[in-house]
DNA sequence: GATGAATGAGGATTCATTCAT
DNA sequence: GATGAATGAATCCTCATTCAT
């Protein structure tokens, strides 16, 4: 499966670059690692790409796109403050279980590499960030939410336990069977908004 | 009032390690970098350590253990879930304020970094997550937190939530004044254990 | 006034490569570059040419028995040595002044390249001297020019002092004007066949 | 003779330089080259020089300002304006004699590289050219020489012809006995400043 | 003739590591 | 312990050249 032998080989070398950078890390690999992946010769990465740099930028920007779109369409297309989170939580496990390799190079090369490509795509990264700011923001003022977590808080809280999931899964210590998959989406969800606390049943303060 | 001259030149190293991780990145720093910002000959590093590799392993277990030892006099410490979780984040929260540089560099260069050191350290990362989820499932167990949630993914999402705030810093996203360390381990907290959602304040169960 | 968009596409990279070339250098120019300045696909220039080497060639051998025959001209039709001279300088300082960039290209890429171009092309660059040579031995033969110096050493210094001139506009260290072009080809001839010493206006020897 | 196991490496590898680079050119000389030839690690280049073209730059400066010297002491200490060219032209001539490689380089790959290092060393060559010109002036106002020539061309037609003598010995085009040499020096100072033309003997048409 | 994708050897530079002093 | 010169493997990138269409 996978990587089938794509009619043009300039995918045919992103595909091949997700494939290694996953198992080897950017770092760890080097350009003919891509080329030799990808069934094709050193020089054509080159050819379609100014560096080894902007290999991986073209694959965080194309991806990362898909991202805030679909952050963008949950939020208007959902009604509720959990389905919304709920929607996006979706989405990025979705995304993990589509293409692990793909998610494992965007989030450990990119958006948490602090002193490479997180730098460089530090305003493409915080969109995300801010559009989940947006909407607990929305639903605080709604109602739905409480106010006591500032929505910036609150977004990185959502947002990092989602990533962190992804890393569980990345690093092989959570189970990656379809089950926990869906488990995961509703873990997350009703962690953040549900809370872990039981509500006290009797005369809770 | 940082690195004032350590009376040992091993120490000297390491704190210069720190601050040029943090500054460059691992990958980004020559040996040669490290010995300048201590001060030393080139050589002296490797009279102290194996390898550059090694400078960062040392650097990561020093404090690695420390934030295990931490969480579990926590946990042994204190009573309620609340309670415990609010000392991890508080304890983690309060060693960024006090180094933001070597949370910086173990966060980004080691916990996160899926294919170098956080490979290597897999055992110890692990650790923390456990001793996390052994408290979710020991409160879970008392009643104090609801089931729902298995301890796994509870302990992936709080500690994702911490480190993310910690990321937020880190790449310059969020206030980093006094007040909003303190503010950030009550709303993580907050958000984990009280959920975000509003509680419905009618006639509700 | 220059490349008008040449009928022919062999000439419009002849052209543009003299442009690319006297602009960069031939190392510093890629074949790219001169398939771009000519406006023609990249792999024309192939077409046309076995290499890149030989686009340079083709321009030095093209030009060079231009001037060999213009010096064999000059020798044939002007009688004085003095004239003859002049005729040489005027030649060459007006195919600078009419096409700087192949003059440039001819004087800076072959005939002072000691180690590649100039080295392939001696026999054809000797010719030049041997002419410049001859004529100042036929004239010293005749007793219009001194014995003194030999006709090889004469030779040299003529040349040598042309293209120097020529070089001065090269490196933008002479005005271009077009009166310093008619000046240079005087100077050049005065100071070689009337020396720069004033005449002892005394009872010299 | 010549490079005699030098004490110390950096100068093992700036003679080196000078043999490799006279031998095979500038750009046809690769880094592994000098090393090779110096007798040291690869590496030990970059340990003393930034750059290849570092190794360049370091071999001009250091020549030229003996040459810029040399030009100024011969015009402090000699009287005649034939003596002060004699003594530039001897000087150079010399300097040739004594380590042809190191003048062949300092020339082909300098002095007359217009798109690469002449441009960077253009202030610097520039001051050769500017000192000979001062010397014209001075002796044209001084009545020894005539002013029909400018100072700058003349100045430019002198040293053209020195550099061209060197030309021919670097081509191989000249003999190059310790004989011709000297006559090199003479030969040059007698046709720039006596000139090739005969004097038109007493009152002869 | 014309195009530009594809190839791959070449070479500069970096930098972790070793070692003699 | 301390120094920094010396080593050389590793790898990115360039670019002349080829070739299928």
């Amino acid at each position: 499966m996978a990587r089938a032998a794509p009619a043009d080989k300039r995918r045919a070398i992103l595909d091949a670059a997700v494939a290694v950078f996953a198992r080897q890390g950017f770092h760890g690999t080097r350009v003919a690692d891509i080329a030799d992946e990808a069934g094709v010769a050193y020089g054509l990465v080159y050819h379609y790409f100014r560096s080894k740099d902007a290999v991986l930028n073209t694959l965080f920007v194309e991806r990362w796109q898909v991202l805030l779109e679909a952050i963008r369409q949950v939020d208007a297309e959902r009604d509720s403050a959990r389905d919304k989170l709920y929607g996006i939580a979706s989405f990025i496990v979705d995304s993990y279980r589509h293409d692990p390799d793909l998610m494992k190079v965007i989030i450990v090369e990119v958006t948490r590499a602090a002193n490479s490509f997180g730098q460089t795509h530090l305003p493409e990264i915080r969109q995300a960030y801010d559009l989940i700011a947006d909407i607990v923001r929305k639903e605080q003022d709604g109602g739905a939410l409480r106010g006591v977590v500032e929505p910036e808080f609150a977004a990185m809280a959502f947002y990092g336990a989602v990533e962190q999931v992804l890393t569980g899964w990345i690093f092989g210590l959570l189970d990656q069977d379809e089950e926990a998959f869906d488990r995961a989406k509703t873990s997350i969800v009703e962690t953040v908004c549900g809370g872990l606390e039981a509500r006290s049943a009797g005369p809770a303060a």
